[in-house]
DNA sequence: TAATTAGTATACCAATCGGTATACTACTAT
DNA sequence: ATAGTAGTATACCGATTGGTATACTAATTA
């Protein structure tokens, strides 16, 4: 009956866009239903009717948004090769996505490391977990292929992770563009630390 | 006239301590000052009698507890040695410390990856900027003793920043003691990356 | 056509937010 | 002795917090 792209401009998704903008930009704590809802144009009824609190609005954030970021990933691991050139793959995939959802990408990583107990952390932890299982899938897949590095596979996944989420937030940080992030000597950079 | 340590259970001392613990549990944005005072069993006030705001206890926080835990890590850069043997114990040092230190450094490393406009990320730059530093000065002084890595002190300390910091993070979110953090063959994983 | 449902707004709620005006006490310095 | 200062509490401030009761409209379904 509707092949058009409604779902583009509905309220749900202007909430949702207008959410994520706010978060990156403040955090979850610091912003106010009211400014997410003022912010969308429209008023909090409609946003509790879609969401039913501010923590389900955050957990559908994470959801839709989130398992879109992983899906991009994860198919890089499908791909053949040596272990070298997955590798180099992989963390150049793993960058170019993040940089393109810099503001989700930074308020993930934030959420990330939240407090423990903290409501947003909560919601986040599950999305810790599974970048976590999906860096350890690309590894379990391709260790193999480097006696050295057999057995190591938790270990690369975290130390992966943590390299590039840290060189990620310093760089965006100091204001560089995806272009140089993604430049080749950057990425080998990386990617010699893992061979 | 006051040799004795008077400077330990000072009202100002709770609030920090309090302030220290709940910002760690739950942070910054998430806990109000009528908790923290409620926590150290004095009133408002008293709070802003010694530090002006929210933020500025933020800031003592910060400046107290950060600049001591970066002293600890600038003594080590004093020392001499194998680019391998200074290595090993820099990071065994972080480590150490790092987890002596485990519910402040955790608060700083959420504080760091705050979103870019709240105020608690604004108050903890200067000191996401002064790690940083205290670890390319490592690199700085020990680098140029292999040819490969001279030229790279800047990713090499963004790079071995952030595989410590996930690989702490990722580690007390698993419950994982002090004494398994500091195991020989993890640190040895560690050390590994970088030579 | 009648009944139901999804979506939205007006107007409100108690609770909490960060912060302060005022006044008091206890100590210090003159 | 007296003036000043540091520290502390009672009681309050306006603003904002997350969330909702009620009512309306527009579209769908029976």
């Amino acid at each position: 009956m509707n092949e058009e792209n409604k779902y583009e401009h509905t309220n749900r998704d202007k909430i949702l866009a207008c959410a994520q903008k706010l978060f990156y930009e403040r955090g979850y704590d610091a912003v106010g239903v009211q400014e997410i809802v003022d912010a969308a144009g429209i008023t909090k009824p409609t946003m509790y009717h879609y969401f039913k609190s501010k923590h389900g609005l955050l957990e559908n954030l994470l959801d839709e948004y989130g398992n879109q970021f992983l899906g991009e990933l994860e198919k890089e691991i499908e791909k053949d090769g040596s272990y070298e050139d997955v590798l180099r793959n992989f963390v150049y995939t793993y960058i170019s996505v993040a940089t393109k959802n810099k503001e989700f990408y930074l308020m993930a990583i934030s959420l990330f490391s939240s407090a423990r107990d903290n409501e947003a952390y909560i919601a986040a932890k599950p999305y810790l977990y599974k970048l976590l299982f999906v860096v350890q899938d690309f590894f379990r897949k391709n260790a193999s292929k480097v006696e050295r590095l057999v057995g190591k596979e938790d270990f690369l996944s975290i130390s992966l992770t943590g390299v590039i989420n840290y060189y990620l937030l310093v760089n965006f940080e100091r204001g560089m563009s995806e272009e140089v992030l993604l430049e080749e000597h950057n990425i080998e950079d990386i990617v010699n630390q893992f061979v």
